[in-house]
DNA sequence: AAAAAAC
Protein backbone atom coordinates (compact mmCIF):
# COMPACT_ATOMS: atom_id res chain seq x y z
CA UNK A 1 0.00 0.00 0.00
CA UNK A 2 1.24 3.49 -1.01
CA UNK A 3 1.98 5.38 1.94
CA UNK A 4 -0.30 8.41 1.77
CA UNK A 5 -3.40 5.79 0.67
CA UNK A 6 -2.74 5.04 4.64
CA UNK A 7 -5.36 8.03 5.90
CA UNK A 8 -7.41 7.55 2.17
CA UNK A 9 -10.70 7.66 3.22
CA UNK A 10 -12.40 4.05 1.72
CA UNK A 11 -15.73 4.26 -1.16
CA UNK A 12 -17.74 2.42 1.74
CA UNK A 13 -17.47 5.88 3.98
CA UNK A 14 -19.97 7.19 1.40
CA UNK A 15 -23.89 6.75 0.82
CA UNK A 16 -23.32 4.47 -2.52
CA UNK A 17 -25.96 1.62 -3.78
CA UNK A 18 -23.92 -1.95 -2.35
CA UNK A 19 -23.66 -2.62 -6.28
CA UNK A 20 -21.46 0.12 -7.04
CA UNK A 21 -19.29 -0.74 -3.81
CA UNK A 22 -18.84 -4.31 -4.60
CA UNK A 23 -18.08 -3.20 -8.17
CA UNK A 24 -15.62 -0.52 -7.08
CA UNK A 25 -13.83 -3.54 -5.09
CA UNK A 26 -13.99 -5.92 -7.94
CA UNK A 27 -12.68 -2.97 -10.09
CA UNK A 28 -9.05 -2.64 -7.66
CA UNK A 29 -10.41 0.97 -6.59
CA UNK A 30 -9.28 0.84 -2.82
CA UNK A 31 -9.91 4.30 -1.67
CA UNK A 32 -10.76 7.08 -2.91
CA UNK A 33 -8.14 9.78 -4.48
CA UNK A 34 -8.31 13.20 -3.43
CA UNK A 35 -10.88 14.47 -5.87
CA UNK A 36 -13.55 12.06 -5.48
CA UNK A 37 -12.80 12.36 -1.40
CA UNK A 38 -13.36 16.16 -2.04
CA UNK A 39 -16.11 16.31 -4.18
CA UNK A 40 -18.75 12.85 -3.58
CA UNK A 41 -20.12 14.12 -0.58
CA UNK A 42 -21.36 17.21 -2.32
CA UNK A 43 -22.37 15.38 -5.54
CA UNK A 44 -24.06 12.70 -3.80
CA UNK A 45 -26.11 15.48 -1.87
CA UNK A 46 -27.35 16.60 -5.03
CA UNK A 47 -24.89 20.25 -4.87
CA UNK A 48 -23.47 22.03 -8.12
CA UNK A 49 -19.84 21.37 -8.04
CA UNK A 50 -16.82 22.28 -9.75
CA UNK A 51 -13.85 20.40 -9.51
CA UNK A 52 -10.64 20.98 -10.22
CA UNK A 53 -8.05 18.16 -10.03
CA UNK A 54 -4.65 17.19 -11.96
CA UNK A 55 -4.94 14.89 -14.92
CA UNK A 56 -5.44 11.16 -14.10
CA UNK A 57 -6.33 11.84 -10.62
CA UNK A 58 -9.55 10.06 -10.90
CA UNK A 59 -12.25 12.75 -12.39
CA UNK A 60 -14.22 10.36 -14.17
CA UNK A 61 -15.42 7.80 -11.58
CA UNK A 62 -16.09 11.23 -9.30
CA UNK A 63 -18.73 12.61 -11.44
CA UNK A 64 -19.59 8.52 -12.97
CA UNK A 65 -20.18 7.85 -9.15
CA UNK A 66 -22.53 10.50 -8.54
CA UNK A 67 -24.52 10.83 -11.84
CA UNK A 68 -25.01 6.37 -11.38
CA UNK A 69 -26.21 7.08 -8.04
CA UNK A 70 -28.53 10.06 -9.32
CA UNK A 71 -30.46 7.61 -11.73
CA UNK A 72 -33.78 5.85 -11.35
CA UNK A 73 -33.00 2.82 -13.29
CA UNK A 74 -37.32 1.91 -13.86
CA UNK A 75 -37.64 5.01 -15.35
CA UNK A 76 -36.31 4.87 -19.39
CA UNK A 77 -35.32 8.36 -19.75
CA UNK A 78 -32.41 9.92 -20.36
CA UNK A 79 -31.38 11.29 -16.84
CA UNK A 80 -27.59 11.92 -16.85
CA UNK A 81 -25.72 13.95 -19.94
CA UNK A 82 -21.87 14.18 -19.89
CA UNK A 83 -20.55 16.74 -22.48
CA UNK A 84 -17.10 15.97 -24.29
CA UNK A 85 -14.99 18.49 -26.28
CA UNK A 86 -13.55 15.36 -28.42
CA UNK A 87 -14.81 12.05 -29.75
CA UNK A 88 -12.06 10.11 -28.39
CA UNK A 89 -12.92 11.47 -25.26
CA UNK A 90 -16.58 11.33 -25.44
CA UNK A 91 -15.98 7.04 -26.00
CA UNK A 92 -13.53 6.53 -23.05
CA UNK A 93 -15.94 8.56 -20.58
CA UNK A 94 -19.18 6.00 -21.94
CA UNK A 95 -16.38 2.94 -21.77
CA UNK A 96 -15.58 4.06 -18.08
CA UNK A 97 -18.77 4.71 -16.88
CA UNK A 98 -19.94 1.17 -18.20
CA UNK A 99 -17.13 -0.25 -16.19
CA UNK A 100 -18.30 1.61 -13.16
CA UNK A 101 -22.13 0.50 -13.68
CA UNK A 102 -21.22 -2.61 -14.58
CA UNK A 103 -23.16 -4.53 -11.59
CA UNK A 104 -26.08 -2.29 -11.56
CA UNK A 105 -28.90 -4.01 -13.37
CA UNK A 106 -29.94 -2.62 -17.08
CA UNK A 107 -28.38 0.58 -17.07
CA UNK A 108 -28.00 1.86 -20.94
CA UNK A 109 -25.54 4.21 -21.49
CA UNK A 110 -25.37 5.80 -24.75
CA UNK A 111 -22.22 7.62 -26.84
CA UNK A 112 -23.47 9.72 -29.34
CA UNK A 113 -20.59 11.42 -31.15
CA UNK A 114 -20.59 12.77 -34.87
CA UNK A 115 -17.98 11.31 -37.57
CA UNK A 116 -20.08 8.05 -37.50
CA UNK A 117 -23.69 7.04 -39.04
CA UNK A 118 -26.94 8.64 -37.60
CA UNK A 119 -29.11 6.00 -38.47
CA UNK A 120 -27.70 3.16 -35.69
CA UNK A 121 -28.01 6.25 -33.20
CA UNK A 122 -31.42 7.08 -33.51
CA UNK A 123 -31.84 3.30 -33.60
CA UNK A 124 -30.73 2.94 -30.10
CA UNK A 125 -32.02 6.36 -28.97
CA UNK A 126 -35.58 4.99 -29.95
CA UNK A 127 -34.83 1.89 -27.16
CA UNK A 128 -33.88 4.40 -24.56
CA UNK A 129 -31.29 5.22 -22.47
CA UNK A 130 -30.14 6.28 -19.16
CA UNK A 131 -26.68 8.03 -19.76
CA UNK A 132 -25.71 9.75 -22.63
CA UNK A 133 -21.88 10.66 -23.04
CA UNK A 134 -21.46 12.83 -26.33
CA UNK A 135 -19.84 15.39 -27.94
CA UNK A 136 -21.58 18.89 -28.22
CA UNK A 137 -22.59 19.27 -32.46
CA UNK A 138 -24.25 15.63 -32.33
CA UNK A 139 -25.90 16.11 -29.23
CA UNK A 140 -27.42 19.45 -30.74
CA UNK A 141 -28.19 17.53 -33.90
CA UNK A 142 -30.38 14.98 -32.05
CA UNK A 143 -32.20 18.11 -30.05
CA UNK A 144 -33.17 19.22 -33.49
CA UNK A 145 -34.32 16.01 -35.07
CA UNK A 146 -36.31 15.70 -31.54
CA UNK A 147 -34.67 11.54 -31.10
CA UNK A 148 -33.36 13.10 -28.06
CA UNK A 149 -35.50 14.32 -24.70
CA UNK A 150 -33.58 15.89 -22.23
CA UNK A 151 -36.90 17.27 -20.37
CA UNK A 152 -36.11 14.44 -18.06
CA UNK A 153 -32.49 15.64 -17.14
CA UNK A 154 -31.45 14.90 -12.94
CA UNK A 155 -27.45 15.55 -13.77
CA UNK A 156 -25.55 17.27 -16.87
CA UNK A 157 -21.44 17.17 -16.51
CA UNK A 158 -19.25 19.31 -18.24
CA UNK A 159 -15.94 17.28 -18.39
CA UNK A 160 -13.07 19.37 -19.60
CA UNK A 161 -15.27 22.33 -18.50
CA UNK A 162 -13.19 24.86 -19.56
CA UNK A 163 -12.54 23.74 -23.31
CA UNK A 164 -16.73 22.99 -23.10
CA UNK A 165 -17.00 26.80 -22.23
CA UNK A 166 -15.25 28.62 -24.78
CA UNK A 167 -16.35 30.62 -27.68
CA UNK A 168 -15.76 27.29 -30.15
CA UNK A 169 -18.96 25.44 -28.49
CA UNK A 170 -20.86 28.26 -26.85
CA UNK A 171 -23.65 27.54 -29.46
CA UNK A 172 -24.05 24.54 -29.03
CA UNK A 173 -23.96 24.66 -25.49
CA UNK A 174 -26.51 27.11 -24.91
CA UNK A 175 -28.91 24.61 -26.99
CA UNK A 176 -28.46 21.99 -25.01
CA UNK A 177 -28.58 23.66 -21.44
CA UNK A 178 -31.81 25.25 -22.95
CA UNK A 179 -33.31 21.80 -23.08
CA UNK A 180 -32.64 20.68 -20.02
CA UNK A 181 -34.67 21.66 -16.17
CA UNK A 182 -33.34 24.27 -14.70
CA UNK A 183 -33.86 22.58 -11.49
CA UNK A 184 -30.84 20.35 -12.71
CA UNK A 185 -27.38 19.23 -10.84
CA UNK A 186 -24.85 20.66 -13.26
CA UNK A 187 -21.19 18.93 -12.32
CA UNK A 188 -18.17 21.18 -14.00
CA UNK A 189 -14.73 18.94 -14.10
CA UNK A 190 -11.40 20.21 -15.48
CA UNK A 191 -7.76 20.01 -14.86
CA UNK A 192 -7.42 23.72 -15.63
CA UNK A 193 -9.71 26.89 -15.25
CA UNK A 194 -8.91 30.30 -17.39
CA UNK A 195 -10.10 33.27 -15.94
CA UNK A 196 -13.24 33.92 -18.61
CA UNK A 197 -14.75 30.51 -18.18
CA UNK A 198 -15.49 31.75 -14.76
CA UNK A 199 -18.53 34.08 -14.99
CA UNK A 200 -19.56 31.56 -17.94
CA UNK A 201 -20.06 28.84 -15.21
CA UNK A 202 -21.85 31.01 -12.07
CA UNK A 203 -24.43 31.32 -14.89
CA UNK A 204 -24.89 27.68 -15.28
CA UNK A 205 -24.30 26.57 -11.55
CA UNK A 206 -26.64 27.54 -8.42
CA UNK A 207 -24.54 28.08 -5.54
CA UNK A 208 -21.52 25.50 -6.82
CA UNK A 209 -19.34 24.14 -4.25
CA UNK A 210 -15.51 24.42 -5.69
CA UNK A 211 -13.30 21.53 -5.17
CA UNK A 212 -9.84 21.85 -5.52
CA UNK A 213 -7.16 19.05 -5.50
CA UNK A 214 -3.21 19.95 -6.48
CA UNK A 215 -4.57 22.35 -9.57
CA UNK A 216 -1.71 21.47 -11.75
CA UNK A 217 0.45 18.55 -12.38
CA UNK A 218 2.54 16.72 -10.56
CA UNK A 219 5.90 18.10 -10.89
CA UNK A 220 7.98 15.31 -9.61
CA UNK A 221 6.86 12.60 -12.30
CA UNK A 222 7.11 14.70 -15.15
CA UNK A 223 10.56 15.77 -16.19
CA UNK A 224 10.55 19.17 -18.53
CA UNK A 225 13.18 20.39 -20.86
CA UNK A 226 12.93 23.08 -23.21
CA UNK A 227 15.52 22.95 -26.25
CA UNK A 228 16.46 25.97 -28.40
CA UNK A 229 16.01 25.77 -32.35
CA UNK A 230 17.20 27.95 -35.22
CA UNK A 231 14.52 27.55 -37.56
CA UNK A 232 11.62 25.04 -39.11
CA UNK A 233 14.36 22.71 -41.02
CA UNK A 234 16.17 22.40 -36.77
CA UNK A 235 12.75 22.17 -35.50
CA UNK A 236 12.84 18.23 -37.86
CA UNK A 237 16.53 17.45 -37.15
CA UNK A 238 15.72 18.40 -33.29
CA UNK A 239 12.90 16.09 -32.87
CA UNK A 240 14.44 13.30 -34.59
CA UNK A 241 17.37 13.62 -32.38
CA UNK A 242 14.92 13.58 -29.56
CA UNK A 243 13.47 10.37 -30.60
CA UNK A 244 16.94 8.63 -31.29
CA UNK A 245 18.00 9.82 -27.90
CA UNK A 246 15.19 8.96 -25.38
CA UNK A 247 13.53 6.16 -27.89
CA UNK A 248 10.12 5.79 -26.35
CA UNK A 249 8.25 2.80 -26.82
CA UNK A 250 5.65 5.28 -26.50
CA UNK A 251 4.98 9.53 -27.44
CA UNK A 252 2.95 12.12 -28.34
CA UNK A 253 4.32 14.86 -30.73
CA UNK A 254 2.01 18.10 -30.54
CA UNK A 255 1.85 20.31 -33.22
CA UNK A 256 -0.18 23.33 -33.33
CA UNK A 257 -2.11 23.34 -36.95
CA UNK A 258 -3.37 20.04 -38.74
CA UNK A 259 -1.24 20.76 -41.65
CA UNK A 260 2.26 20.31 -39.76
CA UNK A 261 1.03 17.67 -37.83
CA UNK A 262 0.57 15.64 -41.24
CA UNK A 263 3.65 16.95 -42.61
CA UNK A 264 5.88 15.89 -39.53
CA UNK A 265 4.36 12.56 -39.05
CA UNK A 266 5.37 12.01 -42.92
CA UNK A 267 9.04 13.16 -42.56
CA UNK A 268 8.95 10.95 -39.37
CA UNK A 269 7.49 8.00 -41.75
CA UNK A 270 9.61 8.71 -44.29
CA UNK A 271 13.27 8.70 -41.73
CA UNK A 272 11.66 5.23 -40.78
CA UNK A 273 10.04 6.26 -37.12
CA UNK A 274 6.71 4.06 -36.69
CA UNK A 275 4.62 7.45 -36.83
CA UNK A 276 0.81 8.84 -37.52
CA UNK A 277 -1.23 11.30 -37.69
CA UNK A 278 -4.24 12.62 -35.49
CA UNK A 279 -6.01 15.33 -36.41
CA UNK A 280 -9.93 16.46 -37.05
CA UNK A 281 -9.30 16.54 -40.94
CA UNK A 282 -9.08 12.79 -40.90
CA UNK A 283 -12.19 10.15 -41.35
CA UNK A 284 -13.19 8.92 -37.61
CA UNK A 285 -12.23 5.43 -38.97
CA UNK A 286 -8.85 6.73 -39.19
CA UNK A 287 -8.76 8.05 -36.21
CA UNK A 288 -10.27 4.89 -33.98
CA UNK A 289 -7.76 2.90 -35.85
CA UNK A 290 -4.48 4.95 -35.39
CA UNK A 291 -5.04 5.20 -31.74
CA UNK A 292 -5.91 1.53 -31.27
CA UNK A 293 -2.47 0.85 -32.69
CA UNK A 294 -1.31 3.43 -30.33
CA UNK A 295 -2.46 1.55 -27.66
CA UNK A 296 -1.52 -1.62 -28.82
CA UNK A 297 2.25 -0.40 -29.35
CA UNK A 298 2.12 -1.05 -32.70
CA UNK A 299 2.69 1.93 -33.30
CA UNK A 300 5.08 4.19 -31.92
CA UNK A 301 4.81 7.83 -32.07
CA UNK A 302 1.58 10.01 -32.08
CA UNK A 303 1.77 13.56 -33.95
CA UNK A 304 -1.09 15.19 -33.26
CA UNK A 305 -2.86 18.10 -32.49
CA UNK A 306 -4.51 19.27 -29.37
CA UNK A 307 -7.39 16.80 -30.14
CA UNK A 308 -5.24 14.72 -28.37
CA UNK A 309 -4.39 16.69 -25.37
CA UNK A 310 -7.25 16.42 -22.86
CA UNK A 311 -8.45 13.30 -21.34
CA UNK A 312 -6.35 11.21 -23.56
CA UNK A 313 -5.54 8.01 -21.22
CA UNK A 314 -3.13 5.54 -22.56
CA UNK A 315 -0.97 4.04 -19.65
CA UNK A 316 2.80 4.33 -20.40
CA UNK A 317 3.49 7.09 -22.44
CA UNK A 318 7.19 7.71 -21.96
CA UNK A 319 7.57 10.75 -24.02
CA UNK A 320 5.68 13.84 -24.89
CA UNK A 321 7.21 16.66 -27.13
CA UNK A 322 5.61 20.01 -28.40
CA UNK A 323 7.38 20.61 -31.72
CA UNK A 324 5.98 24.26 -30.96
CA UNK A 325 5.42 25.50 -27.95
CA UNK A 326 1.39 25.75 -27.45
CA UNK A 327 -1.09 28.58 -28.00
CA UNK A 328 -2.44 28.52 -24.37
CA UNK A 329 -0.81 28.18 -21.39
CA UNK A 330 -3.22 25.82 -20.35
CA UNK A 331 -2.94 23.69 -23.09
CA UNK A 332 0.66 23.12 -22.19
CA UNK A 333 -0.33 21.79 -18.62
CA UNK A 334 -2.77 19.19 -20.37
CA UNK A 335 -0.17 18.49 -23.13
CA UNK A 336 2.28 17.13 -20.93
CA UNK A 337 0.15 15.83 -18.67
CA UNK A 338 -0.34 12.61 -21.08
CA UNK A 339 3.27 11.24 -19.69
CA UNK A 340 3.93 10.47 -16.12
CA UNK A 341 0.44 9.33 -15.05
CA UNK A 342 -0.22 7.39 -12.18
CA UNK A 343 3.11 7.72 -10.70
CA UNK A 344 4.95 6.73 -13.75
CA UNK A 345 7.88 8.67 -14.42
CA UNK A 346 7.71 10.87 -18.01
CA UNK A 347 9.53 13.51 -19.89
CA UNK A 348 8.15 16.97 -21.68
CA UNK A 349 10.39 17.98 -24.03
CA UNK A 350 9.18 21.38 -25.49
CA UNK A 351 11.01 23.03 -29.35
CA UNK A 352 11.11 26.14 -28.65
CA UNK A 353 12.82 29.54 -31.60
CA UNK A 354 13.79 32.42 -30.42
CA UNK A 355 10.22 34.31 -31.77
CA UNK A 356 8.52 32.33 -29.76
CA UNK A 357 10.69 33.11 -26.73
CA UNK A 358 8.20 35.50 -25.34
CA UNK A 359 5.85 32.22 -24.93
CA UNK A 360 8.45 30.82 -22.80
CA UNK A 361 8.24 33.58 -21.05
CA UNK A 362 4.39 33.87 -20.22
CA UNK A 363 5.03 29.62 -18.97
CA UNK A 364 7.05 30.70 -16.84
CA UNK A 365 5.07 32.95 -15.16
CA UNK A 366 2.27 30.80 -15.82
CA UNK A 367 3.73 27.66 -14.05
CA UNK A 368 5.81 29.88 -11.35
CA UNK A 369 9.21 28.24 -12.00
CA UNK A 370 12.35 29.48 -13.81
CA UNK A 371 12.49 27.14 -17.33
CA UNK A 372 15.86 27.05 -18.84
CA UNK A 373 16.92 26.25 -22.20
CA UNK A 374 18.95 23.51 -22.98
CA UNK A 375 21.40 22.39 -25.54
CA UNK A 376 19.91 18.74 -27.52
CA UNK A 377 21.18 15.58 -25.54
CA UNK A 378 23.02 12.82 -27.06
CA UNK A 379 26.02 13.69 -29.20
CA UNK A 380 26.30 10.39 -31.02
CA UNK A 381 22.42 9.74 -32.53
CA UNK A 382 24.21 8.94 -35.63
CA UNK A 383 24.71 5.71 -35.39
CA UNK A 384 20.92 4.89 -33.75
CA UNK A 385 17.99 3.06 -35.43
CA UNK A 386 14.81 4.44 -34.73
CA UNK A 387 12.56 2.30 -32.17
CA UNK A 388 10.63 0.46 -33.82
CA UNK A 389 7.50 -2.04 -32.32
CA UNK A 390 7.58 -5.76 -32.72
CA UNK A 391 5.19 -8.45 -33.95
CA UNK A 392 2.30 -9.16 -31.13
CA UNK A 393 0.38 -12.11 -29.48
CA UNK A 394 -3.00 -12.25 -29.07
CA UNK A 395 -4.69 -13.87 -25.71
CA UNK A 396 -7.64 -14.93 -25.35
CA UNK A 397 -9.10 -16.68 -21.87
CA UNK A 398 -5.78 -16.21 -20.24
CA UNK A 399 -5.27 -18.48 -22.37
CA UNK A 400 -2.22 -20.33 -25.07
CA UNK A 401 -0.57 -16.83 -26.39
CA UNK A 402 -0.95 -17.01 -30.12
CA UNK A 403 1.15 -15.08 -32.20
CA UNK A 404 -0.24 -13.01 -35.05
CA UNK A 405 0.96 -11.59 -38.28
CA UNK A 406 -0.59 -8.98 -40.86
CA UNK A 407 -3.71 -10.52 -42.36
CA UNK A 408 -4.15 -13.28 -40.06
CA UNK A 409 -7.64 -14.49 -39.74
CA UNK A 410 -8.25 -15.43 -35.94
CA UNK A 411 -11.91 -16.73 -36.16
CA UNK A 412 -15.09 -15.36 -34.68
CA UNK A 413 -16.42 -13.85 -31.75
CA UNK A 414 -19.90 -12.64 -30.42
CA UNK A 415 -19.76 -9.25 -29.20
CA UNK A 416 -21.37 -9.10 -25.54
CA UNK A 417 -21.00 -5.14 -25.66
CA UNK A 418 -24.26 -3.58 -24.69
CA UNK A 419 -23.68 -0.85 -27.11
CA UNK A 420 -24.25 -3.26 -30.08
CA UNK A 421 -27.14 -5.11 -30.31
CA UNK A 422 -28.14 -8.87 -30.75
CA UNK A 423 -25.64 -11.08 -32.56
CA UNK A 424 -23.70 -8.75 -34.43
CA UNK A 425 -20.35 -11.31 -35.00
CA UNK A 426 -16.81 -9.87 -36.21
CA UNK A 427 -14.08 -11.29 -37.10
CA UNK A 428 -10.72 -10.88 -35.53
CA UNK A 429 -8.68 -10.19 -38.35
CA UNK A 430 -4.95 -8.39 -37.89
CA UNK A 431 -3.69 -5.73 -40.14
CA UNK A 432 0.14 -4.40 -39.49
CA UNK A 433 0.51 -5.53 -35.87
CA UNK A 434 -2.60 -4.89 -34.28
CA UNK A 435 -5.41 -6.79 -33.80
CA UNK A 436 -8.64 -5.47 -35.35
CA UNK A 437 -12.25 -7.03 -35.74
CA UNK A 438 -13.32 -7.01 -39.54
CA UNK A 439 -16.18 -4.96 -40.79
CA UNK A 440 -18.79 -7.06 -40.58
CA UNK A 441 -23.12 -6.09 -40.78
CA UNK A 442 -20.89 -2.35 -40.23
CA UNK A 443 -19.77 -2.75 -36.47
CA UNK A 444 -16.57 -2.40 -37.01
CA UNK A 445 -15.82 0.99 -34.98
CA UNK A 446 -17.76 -0.16 -32.16
CA UNK A 447 -16.19 -3.95 -31.93
CA UNK A 448 -12.56 -2.70 -32.42
CA UNK A 449 -13.06 -0.07 -29.10
CA UNK A 450 -14.61 -3.17 -27.05
CA UNK A 451 -11.96 -5.74 -28.05
CA UNK A 452 -8.71 -2.90 -27.25
CA UNK A 453 -10.99 -2.86 -23.98
CA UNK A 454 -10.31 -6.47 -23.24
CA UNK A 455 -14.38 -7.18 -23.58
CA UNK A 456 -15.71 -9.56 -25.56
CA UNK A 457 -18.81 -11.28 -24.35
CA UNK A 458 -17.35 -12.90 -20.98
CA UNK A 459 -13.83 -13.05 -22.86
CA UNK A 460 -10.46 -11.48 -21.40
CA UNK A 461 -8.80 -10.50 -24.89
CA UNK A 462 -5.64 -8.62 -24.74
CA UNK A 463 -2.89 -7.79 -27.24
CA UNK A 464 0.34 -6.97 -26.44
CA UNK A 465 3.56 -7.09 -27.78
CA UNK A 466 6.17 -9.70 -27.41
CA UNK A 467 9.71 -9.01 -26.01
CA UNK A 468 11.42 -6.12 -23.87
C1' DA B 1 -5.26 33.03 -34.28
C1' DA B 2 -5.72 27.48 -34.33
C1' DA B 3 -8.22 23.40 -32.89
C1' DA B 4 -12.32 21.01 -31.67
C1' DA B 5 -17.30 19.97 -33.11
C1' DA B 6 -22.46 18.65 -37.72
C1' DC B 7 -24.02 16.82 -42.29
Amino acid sequence: MRPEARHAKAFSSLPLAAELLDNLESLGYLAMTPIQAASLPPILRGQDVIGQGKTGSGKTAAFGLGLLSALDVSRFQVQALVLCPTRELADQVAEELRRLARMLANVKILALCGGTPLGPQLNSLSHGAHVVVGTPGRIEEHLRKASLDLSSLAVLVLDEADRMLDMGFQAALEAIVAATPTARQTLLFSATYGDSVRPVAERMLREPVNVEVDSTHDERSIRQHFHQVADEPGRLAALSRLLLHYRPESSVVFCNTRRETQTVADELAAAGFSAQALHGDLEQRDRDQTLIRFANKSLSVLVATDVAARGLDIDALDAVFNYQIARELEVHVHRIGRTGRAGASGVACTLVTEKEAYRLERLEAFLGETLTLEPLPGRSTASREPFKPRMATLQIDAGKKQKIRPGDVLGALTNGDNALSGDQVGKIKVLDRSAYVAVERGIAQQALATLSAGKLKGRSCRVRRIGR
